[in-house]
RNA sequence: GGAGGGAUGCCUGAGCGGUUAAAAGGGGCGGGCUGUAAACCCGUUGGCUAUGCCUACGGUGGUUCGAAUCCACCUCCCUCCA
């Protein structure tokens, strides 16, 4: 690879966050020139985005700090469409009081990680309904669909899948990439962006947006795809037992996403630290460098940082905190979740199971019941594999509180005041 | 509009009158080994304080001692023809 003249490539590209560009020097040429205005697509699908999306975020930080501007694009408009990338079913349609919600939940998040403003490098946030449902049909087919022809449209990955393995394809679907490269287009009218992101399988829609922009405006345009992040063994990186990891708070707390952060493979350390922290590259080579059990220590540095961004320093600190208690002195610990029970309940004994259903730990009785059969339920830190094991007063620690485990890593405080 | 095919547990997918709470795999959860890692091995995976009861194979009725399995109608989906 050639040098890079631009802080903002040479960073990202150092750090891992470039997967194609479709011209890298000229793109390079730009940012070492100027201020470039740059947007990433969002989806309105979901009331809050999750890591998998933290890719997408973390570059529009980068590349602000480097000096340059970013659009948060919500998809208000193209949701209402629904994309068939990636899916062999048909999306199902979403109310549009659902999508205003959502958008709002998204919005969110994106306060932690980018400074609005309507300053040269201040981020904004945009949404595509406000110029998709203007738009009238037949001018829009007159000036825009021209551009496009059916072959290559035929010819995308995205419309290949489904038509192979005869999955149906509706027209409104069909029409969503041609409306994402418009978006591009308005994008430049407006704000004179000239670049696009976008995970790698946005990468056919982000090249037709360039396209499309040259032809209608002229434009010089620019994409730049980000590497799919898979975690070391292969999953899909952004699950776990609950399911996603959101970042709206309400729906995972600061806690479970420390925790996430501090469960990360060994072999994906070195890459997280570089994607979603901003610690300098030096130092995340230093963390990546540690062996054996120390690799912990680095995942200690990339759960605080990265909670850190999201939640703040202090929501941070906390968690560590309470890992620290938890995990190492096996005590129970504030900072973890706790639910509240009446004290007269102990009094005459809790049931185990029903204890842990409460709590949240199993979402039945028969599940906790199997949870203790399986010798994975502990009640403060002592393992318990007696079924009908009660839970009572003795149990209670000076504060009121009883610790309830499924498993090593789960655990909940139950508070009897 | 016509002809055919399909809908099964979190997912894929077998079963095609009783032995089916429903094969197999995936995923999940738990245990073991470890470092709150990976890999591997083992257990478990509808609900209910339970030698049992309830709910479940798209929906509603029916045939039968007995139905996920047979019949009728309905809903949704797919394929082909016009």
């Amino acid at each position: 690879m050639p040098e890079l003249k631009s802080d903002f490539l040479r960073d990202i590209v150092g750090r891992g966050f470039m997967r194609q560009c479709t011209d890298l020097e000229a793109l390079d040429e730009e940012a070492a020139g100027g201020t470039v205005v740059a947007y990433i697509g969002y989806d309105c699908t979901a009331p809050s985005l999750h890591v998998g999306h933290m890719v997408s975020i973390m570059l529009l930080r980068r590349m602000q700090r480097a000096g340059h501007k970013p659009i948060v694009l919500m998809g208000g408009g193209t949701t209402k469409v629904g994309d068939p990338s990636g899916k062999d079913e048909t999306r199902r349609l979403l109310p549009d009081a659902r999508i205003a919600a959502n958008m709002a939940g998204i919005r969110e998040s994106f306060e932690s990680y980018l400074a609005f403003g309507d300053d040269e490098t201040g981020a904004v946030v945009v949404d595509n309904d406000e110029w998709l449902s203007e738009l009238t049909y037949i001018p829009f087919l007159r000036d825009i669909g021209r551009h496009f022809t059916i072959n290559r449209m035929l010819a995308m990955d995205s419309v290949r899948l489904r038509l192979d393995r005869e999955q149906p394809l509706t027209f409104l679907e069909f029409n969503y990439m041609v409306l994402q490269g418009y978006d591009f287009v308005e994008l430049f009218r407006r704000y004179g962006c000239t670049l696009q992101m976008g995970g790698s399988d946005q990468w056919g829609n982000i090249v037709n947006g360039v396209e499309l922009g040259r032809r209608v405006a002229g434009a010089r345009l620019f994409g730049l795809t980000t590497p799919l992040i898979a975690t070391a063994s292969g999953a899909k990186m952004g699950k776990t037992a609950e399911g996603a990891v959101w970042l709206d708070p309400g729906m995972c707390s600061p806690w479970d996403y420390w925790q996430f952060w501090r469960n990360t493979e060994d072999g994906d350390v070195g890459r997280f630290l570089r994607l979603f922290t901003d610690l300098p590259l030096d130092e995340t080579a230093r963390l990546e460098a540690l062996e054996g059990a120390e690799v912990n220590e680095a995942k200690k540095v990339l759960a605080n940082e990265a909670t850190a961004l999201l939640h703040g320093p202090e929501a941070a600190e906390a968690a560590a905190e309470t890992a620290r208690r938890t995990f190492e002195e096996g005590g129970a610990a504030d900072g973890l979740p706790s639910v509240a029970v009446a004290r007269s309940r102990l009094g005459e004994g809790l049931l185990l199971f029903e204890a842990l259903r409460e709590a949240g730990l199993a979402p039945s009785n028969a599940e906790a019941r199997r949870l203790i059969r399986g010798g994975g339920a502990r009640v403060n830190g002592v393992p318990v594999s007696d079924e009908f094991h009660k839970v009572t007063t003795a149990d209670l620690d000076a504060d009121g509180g009883v610790r309830l485990s499924a498993g090593k890593k789960r655990h909940v405080l139950l508070r009897a005041p």
